[in-house]
DNA sequence: AGGACATAGTGTACATTATTCACAATGAAA
DNA sequence: TTTCATTGTGAATAATGTACACTATGTCCT
């Protein structure tokens, strides 16, 4: 049974990535879910306020899933009140969704507390320290190729 | 509509943290789809690996699931050849889960695999940016408070 | 010893998330 | 117009994981 201590800090630093996005997922998760929301739901809501209104095939290629489920994603929101379909001016199949103005607020307070909580999470680092920690990022990332969320 | 030069750092640093840990994930989950194995059902092999035989119930405290999960989990893995289970000896109403020969070659296997990756991702950073990013990880981390995954 | 109470594992039922396949309505191209 | 592609959705299904009830034990208390 090996102890802590002997571990190279490569791997110390995996499991600390994972830890660190775990932690930070499961407080979102329970963040969205004391407003009804699934993390699915919330992409929706996400997107939505990011790139305006569009038509569900749009939306399942950009939460790179099947055009069925997000039917059922849409229809949920759609009954809860965040978002509203309507039919797309000259593509008489195509429906068009489009952020309530629920949904609006909704979706700018929770971008507003994202940023609330980058800042409490990273604020008081110097510039150095963020920069490097950023390259390092940067440079894992540009490793394993980065062609998923643009 | 915002572009990506007017983010704050910060901000970048979190979404940064995120796309990494879900790429990561998703090759993690690939390359164990590979085998058959489930991120949970790995998880399982994981733990054992690391901490020997083990009670189911335990085993539900270390994967933070309820027990009647770890029953579902161990009946594919036991199937599949992974682990055993065999009566405890003191207590008749438990059970001890243990990894196979097989279960302890893939785990081990799996382990090495992790390192390499470490390896692969960090290995060539210099020290002193290692322990910055390790540093801040760390200081992020204790921020929020670490409570899981001991 | 006997009884009260906690604990370990599992059957049954269920919720959630996401997928595949088939299909009707519409658009686009020949 | 005929053909073919595309949009959204119904129906069925798979994978994960939970809650609750129940049996078989262990533990503790007089």
């Amino acid at each position: 049974m090996t102890h802590m201590a002997d571990m190279p800090q490569h791997i110390v630093a995996l499991d600390r990535v994972f830890e660190l996005a775990g932690r930070l997922g499961d407080m979102m998760e329970h963040a969205l879910e004391e407003r009804g929301l699934s993390t699915a739901r919330a992409e929706v809501l996400f997107v939505l306020h990011q790139q305006g209104p569009m038509v569900q095939r749009e939306l399942s290629q950009a939460l790179r899933c099947t055009p069925r489920h997000v039917t059922g994603l849409v229809d949920i929101l759609e009954a809860q009140g965040w978002v509203a379909r309507s039919p797309h001016p000259t593509d008489r199949r195509a429906t068009l969704v489009s952020l309530t103005e629920t949904g609006m607020k909704a979706a700018a307070r929770m971008d507003a507390e994202r940023r609330e909580a980058a800042d409490a999470l990273f604020g008081d680092l110097s510039a150095d320290q963020l920069a490097t920690f950023l390259a390092i990022l940067e440079r894992v990332l540009a490793r394993i190729g980065r062609s998923a969320s643009t």
